[in-house]
DNA sequence: TGTACATCAGTGAACGCGCGTTCACTGATGTAC
DNA sequence: TGTACATCAGTGAACGCGCGTTCACTGATGTAC
């Protein structure tokens, strides 16, 4: 037991893997709003009191689980950022897209939750927020890897949005705190494409394009490859 | 009683007229999922099932709340682009973008209900198709007036996305549907700045951008305009 | 190694909540003659 | 204009549901000596 903990550690740290499990499916299969510690529990076999020793109320296992979802889409979108690193970046850009996409498809609800309309009555707690930036900031390693290796070309004399100096104050902090060395009309495209995004995915998933076309993966991949243009990247 | 028909159907249209006032209230107070028939009755001092003379069930009342919805931002949005004609396309542009956002902060339940993630349980009927369209509509009547007024231009050489063909065959349709004739290429930038527009609106209303900037309507504009310039408005 | 005590997991009952929906009913309004 | 019947609005009770959370409790596991 010296390396493994005791009997009782060994036992809580897996039924309290097993609850989150539970409520994982739950969510996955029935949404957030349907999320119980009542059924959690029931499907546990355990009476819906017991849950209370592992977790403190319904909130703080949906918090644990958008934690769970951010960090499963984050992962997924490094995983993909690192395996293309020696392609050109707007390839990169493209199958992190692509990879976005396809993790919402593949788990509607949890993007649902973190994406879509905040759940009543329950608010995120700042612990989420660092899990909740993985996705975005691989996809800027993108277009900072493509600025650091000079594969990154703007349109000679694009015309230029003017920005008010307060919004231009604000890319300066930006600009710092994401570590990204771009002109103000580029950081403009950047924010803008990534925007666009994921507001094609929420409105695909949530059937606001239905009717508006049948090819959805290749209007993504179009409109995904047009803004990777727009950015510079090559 | 000719004109505004008997006592019973004067005071049966007054106390729908009630129902869906209120309902629209705690719909924008307490969101969609805090919608409920008895709470409804409660407020107008009626008891629970004397509400299902008006309404067939909760999803029924629900329904026609989307309706109103879509219909309140789509008067919003037709209503500036009438007033704007006279005005450059991109002017109009923002001045609708500027509208769809401002309708969304204003009714923040509502928003969500209709462009957010869908109510579990919930599918909204076909009847609602002709009311949720009618603000992307307006958006594409700017598009289709710049074309005809030819106040319209595009980068002479900008580089072009290569459409797959069934995706091609999807843009034929789609013109054909919204009766707008431009290009693929400009068709797919059309696409982009609606998604893009609803994607930010949705990403502010969400906290998603929290952080980020803190002039979030200057940032909202400059996208805009961006998009505007993008598409090849004047 | 064995015993005495402390810690913890899980039980089962209970509280109080609000919901959607149905149903048999009373009494008011409308209509045909 | 007056009466007999039909239609409709609103009542109040009830059914059955599931939820989050608390609490005093029993019995098992862990620990200090």
């Amino acid at each position: 037991m010296a390396t493994n903990g005791t009997t009782r550690e060994v036992s809580r740290a897996q039924i309290t893997r097993d609850i989150l499990d539970v409520g994982r499916r739950h969510l996955a299969e029935h949404g957030a709003a349907a999320l119980s510690l009542r059924s959690v529990a029931r499907e546990l076999g355990m009476v819906s009191s017991a849950v209370y020793r592992y977790v403190e109320s319904r909130d703080d296992l949906l918090t644990r689980l958008i934690v769970d979802a951010y960090d499963s889409l984050g992962e997924q979108v490094e995983a993909v950022v690192d395996a293309t690193s020696a392609e050109l970046p707007s390839q990169r850009w493209l199958a992190a897209a692509l990879t976005v996409r396809a993790w919402a498809f593949a788990h509607p609800h949890e993007y649902a939750l973190v994406y879509g309309s905040p759940v009543p009555g329950y608010a995120a707690p700042p612990t989420t927020v660092t899990s909740g930036t993985r996705a975005s900031l691989a996809l800027i390693r993108i277009v900072r890897d493509a600025k650091q290796s000079k594969q990154f070309r703007r349109p000679r004399r694009s015309a230029v949005v003017e920005l008010d100096a307060r919004l231009s104050a604000d890319f300066d902090r930006l600009r710092a705190n994401i570590d990204l060395d771009i002109d103000d009309a580029t950081l403009l495209d950047v924010l803008i494409a990534w925007t666009q995004l994921f507001g094609l995915v929420s409105f695909e998933l949530f059937s606001q394009t239905r009717g508006l076309v049948d090819q959805h993966e290749e209007l993504f991949a179009a409109a995904t490859s047009r803004m990777a243009m727009i950015i510079g990247l090559r």
